[in-house]
DNA sequence: ACGGCTTCTATTCCATGTAATATACTGCGT
DNA sequence: ACGCAGTATATTACATGGAATAGAAGCCGT
């Protein structure tokens, strides 16, 4: 062990700080475009000013709030060019990490995918849209896993945060529900079968798809968000 | 004009902070694996330690520092497989620049490119190792540039910081400058002549040789800056 | 001499105080 | 009624104060 990693910070207010104002943000309650105060948000959570700053700093650097200079932090909103922006990343990353995943794979790796999998088809049954997230989440997560690329990892999970507040009912259309776990399935059906190429298509045609549902969502609820 | 994006914050201490450190960081007059206190910091740039705090926050989401408790902050320091993962991620996005580069770029772009290179053969030429690293640096951020991917750039940007702290001195070899001018040239001429494949191909020498370097210098120091 | 306990110190982490400033509002003059 | 100036207010940006804590150093007993 001769390396210092990213050191347990065990319980800090800041940190608490940015679980929360981050879950506030993906989960809509702090919406898009507002611009919301410093001593307001802290007051609402019991702390002092200056963690909750110190996290919305780590928010605005991840692209989720901006600083207005002396009106406040503004809940970013996201316009189709961002969408696409972010997209074409994740296609980058995702194809590439799948196509290591066939080699990297180990059949106890499958195993724990196929468990998530599992979970998203359970939620989506139950109309589960929390639930269904987080398997959603997960799967994307385990495969860049297996390619052993932390910062990939760290990136990738950035990407989905900004995803997730481009979209966050975009996903609640059932239908989409049922087709993500289909497309999930043939990604993982490749996968183990070896694969590479049928994997890395599969999952393009998966976030193609995506993304046209977070686009059709954007164009439906446009003119309501201007400002 | 229906969109706010991060607006200028002109001069604000905590982003004159950030670049100051930033630079004192990339140049290796901050160096790695040591740990500096936030007062003291503050001190030397004559400002409080809010900013200077604030500052380090950044350069720790980006990967540069790390907060040790109640120790102080650490400047990073890289082992190969950091090298590694951090080349991985160039490949990618650089490659995939290269191609949409071919397909969006117009002559202008080009021109402009050229005249980078120029830049930076001039510095190879006097030995300039300060003027080579940014002409270099710009080389690699226009190509991105064509792509036009502001997210892309900016993950593109973190990773060429990572770089050249994990190598301040590697590229320093005379070799290598006139190398990499040559290894630019040729991805230069691809690009002009339209040919994506070759063009891929020519980045995707650059970096591996670049990658190797960085590995070579590595090794060579190696057991020097054990903790 | 050495191990364990205690004290001290350095440093962050969090809280709060202060000043600058952009925006909104109010009132007056025309 | 409308525009403009002046003022008030809300909010950050920055500074500083206070408390907690991890680690080092010293001390005592054996």
């Amino acid at each position: 062990m001769n390396k210092i990693r990213a050191i347990d910070q065990p319980l800090s207010l800041t940190r608490l700080a940015y679980k929360r104002l981050r879950e506030t943000i993906l989960s809509g309650q702090l919406k898009a475009g507002e611009i919301y105060n410093e001593m307001a948000l802290a007051r609402e959570m019991g702390v002092s000013r200056t963690p909750v700053r110190e996290a919305l700093l780590e928010l605005s650097s991840q692209g989720l709030v901006t600083f207005l200079p002396r009106k406040g932090v503004q809940v970013n909103y996201f316009d189709d060019r961002d969408v696409e922006e972010v997209f074409e990343l994740r296609k980058l990353i995702e194809l590439a990490a799948v196509e290591k995943a066939v080699v990297n794979g180990t059949a106890p790796d499958w195993d724990e995918v196929e468990e998530i999998l599992q979970q998203s088809r359970r939620a989506a049954g139950k109309r589960d849209l929390e639930a269904f997230l987080q398997a959603d989440r997960r799967f994307h997560h385990q495969l860049v896993e297996v390619s052993r690329n932390s910062r990939m990892h760290s990136i990738l999970d950035n990407l989905r945060d900004l995803v997730q507040v481009m979209s966050y009912e975009a996903i609640n259309r059932v239908e989409r529900m049922d087709e993500v776990v289909s497309e999930h399935d043939q990604i993982m059906r490749a996968l183990r079968a070896g694969k590479a190429i049928e994997a890395r298509d599969a999952m393009a045609t998966h976030l193609d798809r995506s993304e046209r549902a977070v686009l059709d969502q954007h164009r439906a609820l446009m003119g309501s968000s201007e400002e």
